[in-house]
DNA sequence: AATGAATGAGGTTTCATTCAT
DNA sequence: GATGAATGAAACCTCATTCAT
């Protein structure tokens, strides 16, 4: 009996199980013993490869940030027009979203404030917009304002529409709504009136 | 000893102490003991006034949510103007996050999603943007888009704002943000540019 | 407003309901509380007529074994035949479980467990019976047994007799029952069949 | 420190002192942490083997009075005379009490009427005299009477007089009373006198 | 005598973590 | 690496009793 056999990855399968009852039910509340028999492994092994529960919820906390926070910066880095720029990472966020919605559910949750302390001194994905918009003020293509609203709003539009998608409260398709957010965006941005 | 013995009001002593730890901890990770002893009440005396602890966090949530609603309601119905009614509706927001800083944290939060099932039916405060909307489209006021969609940009643009605000990234003063996210949302909502 | 009016005995209130309770669900697991609702008076009333929730168990219990414990007795003396005596005894327990259920149930449920100590060094109604027995092996009515066990045959035969009455097992009808029963316990006590 | 790890049987352990704190106190009465103590577990160790301490009981008293009504019904099926076969059921009465003194006192204890509700549809050890009766009656072995009456007056005689015994209060040896209470169930049972 | 809010000890149960295998 | 029984601290909750009114 190979005792490996199906067994090629207990960490990931202990990050996939822990990530999917985080999500639903808040880190205190997923208990060890439910995230071992999704994961089907057992409980001790946990700890093989996580010092703690609350490890496992930082590891994935600070991964999914990142990656997230990754593919904002490339998509900005991406143009020169900062305009351009802002439609990109407004698709980037929707795709991700869309394509990994549990590191999004996780991270948008807020569980991770039920962690002792998440020191987040790193840069966050709301720098990425704020530097967009620096960026536009300072080339006269955004109307001058705090870059900091300005990210508040154009993040805001975006997470709630999403939000009200994922609940299904809007019947547009999926494509419209991006487009809808992004011309809003740019309409609250922009000096003059988009055509 | 009995200092606590026909105190003034044992019941809002636990609620309040038992609503700042729920904002700051989660329903879940906030411990009846901690409620008692920031109540100054022995551990008992809550089982007096609630059923269970999630008992106080379902009334928590449904006597805030509904007064925030309520606010809400009264904005969108002292104006025929829909234009109005939303400029009325951002502004009790606002005041209503700076009036009830834990009421609105608490409602935000999301951490009642720890609860069983708040079986929530009756009318949220997204219906009140989303009737106002709805109007304003009719009367030709507002461009047309779905009514759903339109509420979530303008309430996600509040919201951010507000937590942006709230933790310090934006220097703007108060009456400054409120009347930007007013300008924004307006922008957003119209057929043509507003002056 | 009066405040007497219905109160006229608020210690008989509370004994109907503790021994309800008590027969229902167990001492231990009867709450003060329950027992204060349903004699209709304040929890802190009933620390007004007994020392604790025990104490009435046993006063309770006392009384009524003492009661029963009589009536059997009178039923003895009043024959100078012991198998008169039995017969009437007989009857007498049977009707004692008829007139005054709660009390029968009471005394027979053994809750009385359940209290810290009992002490029992007072005539037990199983001796009224073996006094009887006793006098009719001397008079040679009876044939020749350890008189214990024959109050043990006797009561026996009563008490299941009762029981399964009570729970429905049994269609004949009360008298029948009662009469069977005699019969049966003349036949095991004689020497010579009973006519 | 872990003496008690890996222990040979903790859950034998854990039955095997629940049901003597049962038979002694009661279910209600008795707690966890006794449990705990007297079978050298922690207490949380009960509940690896047990969802809850009423579970403990259930189960214990299902067992038992399972297997006793077992015994019963072999006994009864051994003989295809009925008298014979009631003797056989009395012996067998007496030995269960005799040899599983604890599982008997338990059955007859009747503190699992403190559970929520043993549904007993179930086949029952008077079930099983009834049965009994029923074939005596009908080969004529018996006299005409409610086979129901006939089992209580047999069992309680059987019952009430082990207690007697195992109180103190009869003299005789176990093998005295065994044949008196077979020779007094038959005289109740039998048409014609029994030399 | 009566009330009932408050107490607090103690009950049952949960669960992250350990450790012998 | 993996297991899973055992642990025990700590959680939630109950309830007999007290005491100011």
């Amino acid at each position: 009996m190979n005792m490996n056999t199906h067994r090629i990855n207990s960490k990931s399968q202990i990050s996939k199980a822990a990530l999917d009852l985080f999500i639903k039910k808040g880190i205190k509340a997923t208990t060890t013993s439910e995230i071992a028999k999704k994961a089907g492994v057992a409980e001790g092994t946990i700890y093989r490869h996580f010092k703690s529960k609350n490890d496992i919820a930082s590891e994935l906390f600070l991964n999914y940030m990142d990656m997230f926070k990754d593919r904002l910066s490339e998509a900005e880095k991406k143009f020169n027009e900062p305009r351009e720029s802002i439609k990109k990472m407004i698709r980037v966020f929707f795709e991700f979203a869309k394509n990994e919605p549990k590191a999004y559910d996780y991270i948008m949750a807020g569980h991770y404030s039920e962690l002792p302390k998440m020191t987040s001194n790193f840069l966050k994905p709301k720098d990425v917009f704020v530097n967009a918009i620096k960026k536009g003020i300072a080339k006269g293509d955004f109307t001058k304002m705090d870059e900091n609203l300005g990210a508040a709003l154009v993040i805001g539009m975006i997470t709630r529409s999403i939000l009200f998608f994922n609940s299904g409260f809007i019947a547009n398709d999926y494509e419209n709504i991006v487009s809808e957010v992004t011309k809003a965006a740019l309409k609250v941005l922009s000096k003059e009136q988009p055509i």
